[in-house]
DNA sequence: ATGTCACGCTGGGCGTGA
């Protein structure tokens, strides 16, 4: 099975990259996050001619997440069903069953603080997560893909200079809830494939960041051990503006190839 | 350089969020 997860900001302006994704990468689900768009505005039509399908949580002008398959690929049993959330009126929650895998799209609240209110509410939704993911783990092989808005470890990240006290996506107590989430039995499948070393999937949209390597691995694929990973790449063409002028997310595909499923 | 996007509201810049 071939997953992908990106941060698209804003589906609506974001289509022509996704659809050159699904053409080049051809994926059997796709996890979208920043969809940014109501229910009645998410394009259905422009993904049915690329021959794919989704299933969406939406709220309008912020968050919205969406499963997208291949036509004729069922997504089972879909949910933005997440126990405690804090947030639960945003779209930052989907799950469905394909291919026998319990696969999740998730948009984790980005923080903004560690003295805002939304960091503690930040740290409630991972703890949510987790209590979740435990109970699908413990019934069948589970993929929680999507924009975690935390680095787990200091090789996630450019120059820790730029994250003085503060500062969120780096903390101990955002890094020890995607340690929970990998207790429950998942593991991170970059790291399987790469267990060390730079990997960003996000650059900030100013000051040339990404040409200047700027970056941090805030999008993760955690998979159930049972899964093997067979390759893990960041969609790097894809944070950089096509021939036609299509501007890019600030934030890059992650294409996770996995074994072991149906 | 806090140097960029994308959105809604509105009719073209501003506030918001990242």
């Amino acid at each position: 099975m071939r997953l992908v997860t990106w941060n698209v900001n804003s589906l609506k302006a974001r289509l022509p990259r996704v659809l050159e994704l699904l053409e080049a990468f051809r994926p059997d689900v796709l996890c979208l996050q920043e969809t940014k768009l109501a229910a009645e505005a998410f394009p259905h039509d422009g993904l049915a001619a690329a021959g794919y399908r989704a299933v969406e949580a939406s709220e309008g002008r912020w968050n919205g997440v969406a499963l997208v398959v291949p036509d004729g690929v069922e997504v089972v049993d879909p949910s933005p069903e997440l126990p405690g959330n804090p947030v639960p009126d945003e779209a930052r929650w989907l799950e469905g069953t394909v291919g026998g895998v319990r696969v999740v799209s998730v948009y984790v609240p980005n923080g903004r603080a560690v003295d805002d209110p939304w960091y503690p509410r930040k740290l409630a939704f991972l703890a949510a997560m987790r209590d979740r993911v435990a109970d699908l783990a413990a019934a069948g092989p589970v993929v929680v893909a999507g924009d975690y808005n935390v680095a787990p470890t200091d090789a996630d990240v450019w120059d820790l200079a730029a994250f003085p006290p503060g500062s969120t996506h780096v903390t101990p107590a955002e890094r020890d809830a995607v340690d929970a989430l990998l207790a429950v039995g998942l593991r991170d499948a970059q790291r399987v494939v790469r267990p060390e070393g730079e990997a960003y999937t996000w650059w900030d949209y100013r000051g040339g960041s990404f040409h200047r390597g700027h970056g941090l691995r805030i999008d993760l694929v955690l998979a159930s051990a049972v899964l093997g990973v067979e390759a893990v790449e960041v969609a790097r063409e894809l944070r950089k503006q096509n021939a036609a002028g299509d501007k890019p997310s600030d934030h890059a595909p992650v294409v996770v190839d996995l074994a072991g499923t149906a």
